[in-house]
This record gives structure tokens, C-alpha cells and sequence, in this order.
DNA sequence: CTTTCGTTGTTCATTTCTCAACAAAAGCAG
DNA sequence: CTGCTTTTGTTGAGAAATGAACAACGAAAG
């Protein structure tokens, strides 16, 4: 509705990113944080209870910017399409500098948690439709590629994405269907 | 006073600065510096009558930002210090992608002239000094070293800065100083 | 020529943001 | 522990920004 409602949001949580990138969670104040994104104090009290409240939603806020930036102009995407992928990947490398810190950031874990949980949301889906022979439960299998797609993803980013994103989804493809070829 | 005041002024003229980048100055429109800006069309108007309004208000102020990057701390000077022309050098470098536009957008000759209004009566006060003996007037004296200065910031700046602020203000005092040896 | 469309500049009621002040809590020096 | 400073979270009055609407204008298209 408002445009200074989203621009005050965003301004603030991401000075609060940044301040993240150089001190400790518990060393930033709501003062720095303001000062930091030009903005009154009380501002930031208008949207957020406390720090730990900003910290919570701007987690959630850059998991949905994220999953919302590869889902664009897509209908029922019950397949992990190569194009969703690539736009993920892309989406990533022009906010490095954010989820650098979301993802890498020790004493803040959630970002990593949720994002592991949303992945295995849709791995489930496609790991329902393959067909186990070897007495692995369906569940134990989600779990463990969702976690090997985040640490996959960790590591590009931490590594200055060495690779292009089309090149990653690829390799990324050729793994996965090499372990599904073996189970 | 207002924070919201100085923020505004600051998102629209760099929204203006941009566009004037890509664009022609007649073909940019209130409503495309809004949008860019990430401001309503009314603010545009709050802060400055028109377009031209606008430009005017630009140039005079990223000038003055120019001029008071390099006079911090600075009482009387009635001497152009090397650690002040190396100031000024470093915020050119630091803001290349606005002075770019300023210095070398056809169309918009403002800046130019501006600048080099005041670097000659910087140069002037020198100028008085220095003891010509060779029948040269002070003031045509003062409108050439002052033009030439333009012309040597604006090349650095057009080549992308091929030599770094103090390697720029060493050759060019050099050059003065060669030059003053002569008269 | 007429119609359509986009831009301009202005108005107004409403909403958000700002600043300054405040008491209370937390952090930190001696 | 005891002051001293900093930070917190909240308040209220006032200022600035917002969206929506408007008439007037020029340009482009039919």
C-alpha cells in the first residue's frame, strides 16, 4: 500500500544484514541499526518489537525473496524444472553479499535451517514419485538431498561462486541422477 | 532538520543523475525520476519546481559536496595544499559513476562550467602571488591554468581513472610548476 | 480534425515518519 | 557495591510523504 512502509522495512533490515557482516548479533543496538539505515529510531520499533523479532523476519523476508525470484510467471511446479533452478542460482549471485551472511553466519543457524526445510518440502514431492527398491524410507531420502543441496549451495556461495549458475544446476542435475540410478 | 527532507532531495537527484546516464535530459520525465527514485510523483514536486529546477539544484549541490569533501578541517586556505587536491581526487573516484555524468553529459555544459568557475577562484588567489614578468595578465593567466585543470580532472575521469589521486596531483603540480618556471 | 494517451502541476485528507523527551533496564568503570 | 553512561522501549505533537483525484496541455494515432 503504503511505499514507505516496504522502503523503511527494507532499508532497515538491510543496514541490520550489514551490521551483521561486521559485529556480532549481540554486540548490534537498535540505535546502530538505525543510524546505519538512515532512519529515526523509533522507526524501527514501528515495525519490529526488538532485535530478535528483526531477526526473524528478515530471515523469513530473504527466504521468500528468494523462493519468490524462481517461482515467477510459473504455474504447478511439481518438477524442480532446470530454468527454476537457474533463476535461483542467478538470484543468489546478484544478492551475494546478503545471503553470504544469512547462510555462513554462525549464531544465526535459521536461515540455513529454514531454507533446508523448504528444499526438502519440494524434494519430497519428487522423491515421491521415484520408486525405492533397496528399503530406504522415502523420508530418510528427502532429508538427506535437501541437506546435500544446501551444503552444495553453501559452499558456491562461501567459495565466491566459482561457477556460473547454469553450470551448477548442471552439475547439480548429474549428481542427483547418478545417486538415483545407484538407490 | 528532517531526515526525510535531506533523503528525498538525495534519492531524487540520484534517480535524475541515472537516468541522465541512459537518456536524453528532454526525453526523462517527472514520472520516470519518481519511479527510479522510489518516491511518490508529489514529493518531485515538493522538493523542486520542475525538471530544470532540478538540474540546476543538482549541479550546484554535488559541487558543493565536491568542494566540501576536500575542506574538512581546513581553516584559511589560501594555498592549494597536496592533501586537498588528493582529497578531492579520492571523492571524484569514490562518486566516478555521478561526476562521469556531470563532466561529460553533452547537453548539460552546467557542471563544467561551474567547476571550472571555481577552480579559477581558487587559482586566482595563487595567481596574485606568483610574479609575472613577462607582460602575461593575471586574469588571462587564471582563465588558462584554471581551464586546464578542468580538462586534465574530466580526462582522468573519462579514461576511468588510470592513475591513482596522488600520482594525478603529483604530474599535474608538476606540470604548474614547469609551466610557472617559464613565465 | 478528433480522439486517445501520457505528462504536467496542483490540491487534499490520511498515514507514516520524525524529533525530543521520558523512565526503566543494562553494561561498565572505579 | 556505587555511581555513570548507554541502551531500551514508549509517548505525543508536529512535519513530511503518500495515494488519489483533478484540469490543462501536447503529442501521437486514427
Amino acid at each position: 500500500m503504503d511505499r514507505r512502509i516496504e522502503r523503511s522495512r527494507q532499508m532497515i533490515m538491510q543496514a541490520f544484514i550489514g551490521l551483521l557482516e561486521e559485529q556480532d548479533f549481540e554486540k548490534i543496538t537498535i540505535q546502530g541499526i538505525a543510524d546505519r539505515a538512515n532512519v529515526n529510531r523509533g522507526t524501527v520499533y514501528l515495525h519490529f518489537t526488538d532485535k530478535y523479532d528483526l531477526l526473524e523476519q528478515s530471515v523469513e523476508t530473504y527466504l521468500m525473496m528468494l523462493v519468490d525470484s524462481c517461482l515467477q510467471e510459473e504455474g504447478a511446479a511439481t518438477e524442480l524444472s532446470r530454468e527454476l533452478l537457474i533463476r535461483a542460482f542467478t538470484y543468489l549471485k546478484e544478492h551475494a553479499s546478503i545471503y553470504r551472511v544469512l547462510m555462513t553466519n554462525k549464531g544465526i543457524p535459521t536461515f540455513r535451517h529454514r531454507m533446508t526445510q523448504f528444499i526438502q518440502g519440494n524434494i519430497t514431492v519428487v522423491v515421491n514419485y521415484m520408486n525405492l527398491e533397496t528399503g530406504i524410507h522415502r523420508d530418510v531420502m528427502a532429508q538427506f538431498l535437501s541437506i546435500s543441496v544446501t551444503g552444495l549451495i553453501e559452499w558456491w556461495i562461501v567459495e565466491s561462486m566459482p561457477y556460473t549458475p547454469e553450470e551448477m544446476v548442471e552439475q547439480m542435475t548429474k549428481i542427483l541422477e547418478a545417486r538415483l540410478q545407484l538407490w
